[in-house]
DNA sequence: GCTTGATTCATACGGTTGTATGAATCATAC
DNA sequence: GTATGATTCATACAACCGTATGAATCAAGC
């Protein structure tokens, strides 16, 4: 009867709070952006109080931060660990262009589908990338760069000989590429005529990857295409 | 020495607070968003009073409108004028992609370039694909809608045999593309290790069009290319 | 010169924002 | 049981938001 001592029925009580005002920040950030989403509306659909966020976060941008964080890290942790294994599979030879597209994208992809409830955070993330822009130069340190300095040399492992500039450019046009479906606005539908579904990430994934392997071997001169 | 019947010189006094109003907010909405940009930033910037906004315009929203639209419109014809020469060069022929392509980019790109002070444009325009996301729609029959109507034929034409699902989900790609370089955070610079500014516009161009291609011909299995 | 219509002005409204404060509540340790 | 430290609570604050109003200002026509 002695509840103090269950260590594995844990007191999630304390923790509930904070997590509920995560859950709800990121629901809402991701539909009507970081700016336009009041504190007030993330505490009445989590159902705390309004000083609960500044007593677990210390303000609206600490909070904003906190949210991008909380799902960004395993995500990258993830697309390092398949990064791994592709170049763990590939030995000496040159990597495959897919496969580390495949690394890059999937952890995203799949964070869309798992948790039934949270399955908004990759429309959270194509919104950062255009968002005023502070935060995304605050949290990139942090998050981005470890994955890029490990992209990086991968992407030049995949295509030999490629000039590293236009590497990098081919590498900013795939963000905007993932970005924007990410974002999934009601556009892909218009622009498909109604033929695909913007949720439906099984059918995401390989024509992202096709279409940035494509756009990547055509602008580092890559192509063994003929014309 | 009458004043009345100048028509050339015209009174130009009207518009100057309008168009003022107009160029202000397309500053500030580009740089900070438009949930984050407040009319007193807009007129204060402009440097006329707070409810000439309102006279001019109705609300912020019609004003976040005005603001797109007075862009948009020119964009638009030019693109299509670009695609007339496209198809009458090609005659019966099929198109070349990355003439199409280019005809789609080169409005967007040389309005960066034009009107020294105004050309904070295009970060304004990748900013409207993610922002809530009520005006995307509401202005997209208006503005975009003629455009998709004359480029969708246009690229089945440039990809002869290629399925129409495919085209779009390509179109899609391409437009996220086009619009993360447009709104053009530091990553360009981050991702290319400094080697490439994004404000050369004159180095993007090729760059874009050839990634679009190749990114458009993988996914639709155009390619030319073996493995 | 006076009238008229269009534009600008200073100012006010009610509502919302992010943040801060101090009291109430809770689970725990003694 | 009571003291303690961590949360939650209701509430207040100044600042700002978008919008509206009515008077001042202006240029043009008679």
């Amino acid at each position: 009867m002695n509840q103090a001592f269950d260590t594995d029925e844990a007191p999630i009580r304390v923790t509930e709070t904070k997590d509920r005002i995560l859950d709800s920040a990121e629901k809402l950030f991701s539909e009507h952006g970081f700016a336009a989403t009041s504190l007030r509306q993330i505490t009445t659909e989590a159902a705390v109080n309004l000083a609960a966020v500044n007593y677990h976060f210390q303000s609206k941008e600490s909070l904003i931060l906190a949210v991008l964080l909380r799902k960004l890290e395993p995500i990258n942790q993830r697309r390092l660990e398949l990064l791994d294994e592709v170049e763990a599979e590939a030995g000496d030879d040159p990597l495959s262009l897919e496969a580390v597209l495949g690394a890059f994208l999937l952890p995203v992809l799949e964070a869309k589908d798992s948790r039934v409830q949270l399955c908004n955070f990759p429309r959270l993330m194509g919104r950062m990338y255009t968002e005023p822009g502070d935060w995304m130069l605050r949290i990139f340190p942090q998050a981005f760069a470890p994955v890029l300095a490990r992209f990086q040399p991968a992407f030049r492992r995949a295509m030999p000989g490629a000039e590293i500039e236009e590497i990098g450019w081919g590498m900013h046009f795939s963000i905007g590429a993932m970005a924007h479906y990410l974002a999934g606005g009601a556009l892909l539908k218009t622009v498909t005529m109604g033929m695909a579904d913007p949720s439906d990430t099984a059918a995401a994934l390989p024509r992202l990857v096709a279409y940035m392997a494509g756009g990547l071997r055509a602008i580092t001169g890559q192509k063994e295409i003929s014309q």
